[in-house]
DNA sequence: ATGGTAGGAGACCTA
């Protein structure tokens, strides 16, 4: 069972290289960030035609939410229960024996501006719910654009990307920090404990080709699914594609 | 990185 992550940084432009990666990845169940679609819009036929079933939050421009998946997903939840929230980021559905929670996490623009304090605001928000959803569903995969890179390892140079810079900064490391601390592993580092892997590339500077890199898309496993998440990855492929999205898929596997 | 590119809306904003 393949279980992955994408920012296609707008479905309606990035659809044929989803449907080519869903063809040649074959992944059984995908989170999609960056949707940037209205529900009336959203491609659920197209997708349907290549076996994936589709639950979906959207809105105009920005944002936007997906999960996708070749079993038909049940218990859908959009936003975060009890906070507030007009931005399409979060939705949260049941496949099979796994609870999938797909987050397109705030980016925060800059430290000490208010989109950083919504960004910190928001993740505490998540990790009130996840420690609700754990409760309930010991099975649980956390995957999506967490808009924060871990640790060193997840960044290009440290120097720039330290505490002052968003994505890096302490508070939100500390943010994803909680996250683990309720029972959740990034699945990467379960196995490989590499720098310079990385899922998103600024479009600006030849960011790609120069690998001036982050890991910012994660797959969080429970501790019930540790034994079980054999491998993980990123999916640099798509990436160098004609006309791409800014990030790469992130995966894990996890074995019956 | 006080810079640059991409997407979408609509004559700037977000990333």
């Amino acid at each position: 069972m393949k279980i992955a992550s994408w920012n296609v940084n707008s479905l309606n432009v990035r659809l044929p290289h989803l449907e080519q990666w869903l063809q040649a990845f074959a992944p059984d169940i995908v989170g999609i960030q960056e949707t940037k679609l209205e529900d009336h819009r959203f491609p659920d036929s197209a997708l349907a035609g290549l076996g994936y079933r589709s639950v979906f939050a959207g809105q105009k421009t920005y944002n936007g939410v997906a999960i996708l998946s070749r079993e038909s997903a049940t218990d859908v939840q959009i936003g975060i229960p009890g906070f507030e929230d007009e931005q399409k980021r979060v939705i949260a559905a049941t496949v099979g024996d796994l609870r999938i929670v797909n987050l397109y996490v705030v980016n925060g623009q800059d430290v000490g501006t208010d989109k950083y304090a919504y960004k910190l605001r928001w993740l505490d928000a998540v990790h009130g719910w996840l420690a609700q959803e754990l409760a309930a569903h010991p099975n649980l995969v956390v995957l999506g654009d967490f808009n924060i890179a871990p640790d060193e390892r997840d960044v290009y140079d440290p120097k720039v990307w330290n505490d002052g810079h968003i994505l890096t900064s302490t508070a939100e490391r500390d943010a994803l920090k909680r996250l683990y601390a309720l029972g959740l592993h990034d699945a990467y580092r379960l196995h490989s404990d590499e720098a310079g892997i990385f899922s998103w590339w600024d479009y600006r500077m030849g960011g790609l080709r120069r690998n001036l890199g982050l890991r910012i898309d994660l797959t969080l496993v429970s501790d019930a699914l540790r034994a079980s998440a054999s491998a993980s990855g990123i999916d640099r492929e798509p990436r160098t594609w004609d006309r791409p999205s800014d990030h790469a898929p992130a995966w894990v596997q996890l074995d019956a």
